[in-house]
DNA sequence: GGTTTATATGAATACTTGTTCATATGTTCA
DNA sequence: TGAACATATGAACAAGTATTCATATAAACC
């Protein structure tokens, strides 16, 4: 508790740290929020890590990258391994052929799918080792 | 196109693939769907998994994970990196400590959060080296 | 060319969720 | 014990979003 300090006015600019960047109480340890702020990524980058990670965040969307991440399929085969209506299936894959996770390719009047990322896979394999561990140590 | 298979009635339940496993076009390459429903995660794993990466969707706990990676920091240290409430932080904090993200240790009247996990930091350097390619590659 | 088929997209609705406000819990210090 | 402080939590409101329905585009086949 050695570098805990206390802020005589809470919310008033005093030092470096930005006025709103001290909460009601009174307790900060400047040092270590000083290297939070240091290492933080940019706005930006928060930003584009939040919607690419939003992509991964929905059961419909990891089902349709896990079985894309088995091979080439078609709009209507993904409609047909989710049980989904191929309009439902078609909103997702806009979106994430937005963020450049699947790419498509057309064959007559046939769409196919695939991933567009080598991170994918990684993403979701560093993710079901998470949960399996988790799992048991519970 | 050579497995592309035209199935009679598309709502109708033929075959090993289950009657709501078709969607209304009548085009699926069998073999493919089935190879890729055998791929895939259990509902259970799908819905851990998704949970865990609506909690890396959002840049405010985005924000205090990667504060977190730096060490060790109390609630109040987190409403001063992120300049917001210390109601707001907490909420946040008690979404990633459900999920084992993060753990706690109490100081007299001060609360020290932490990483709790290796994968944070693991699916936080994925995530950002996929946003940096893309940049690059745009 | 016109019809059929596979996919894409726009609008609307139901649902989830992040923040705020108010208040409760738990710890220290006088 | 009681006051002060750091944190936690419950309720409510606002904002974002996944699905459905209807319709548009695009290619193939007659």
């Amino acid at each position: 508790m050695s570098e805990a300090i206390e802020l005589a006015e809470p919310g008033a600019a005093e030092g470096p740290l930005s006025p709103a960047a001290t909460c009601s109480c009174g307790l900060v340890h400047e040092e270590r929020v000083r290297d939070a702020l240091a290492a933080a990524p940019s706005p930006a980058a928060l930003q584009s890590l939040g919607e690419l990670f939003k992509l991964f965040a929905e059961p419909t969307r990891l089902r349709i990258l896990s079985a894309l991440a088995e091979g080439e399929l078609c709009v209507c085969d993904l409609g047909a391994v989710l049980g989904m209506s191929q309009s439902a299936v078609s909103h997702q894959l806009a979106l994430l052929r937005a963020a450049r996770l699947v790419k498509n390719r057309r064959d007559g009047k046939t769409v196919y799918y695939s991933l567009d990322d080598e991170h994918v896979k990684e993403i979701l394999l560093v993710g079901l080792d998470h949960i399996s561990e988790r799992k048991e140590s519970r």
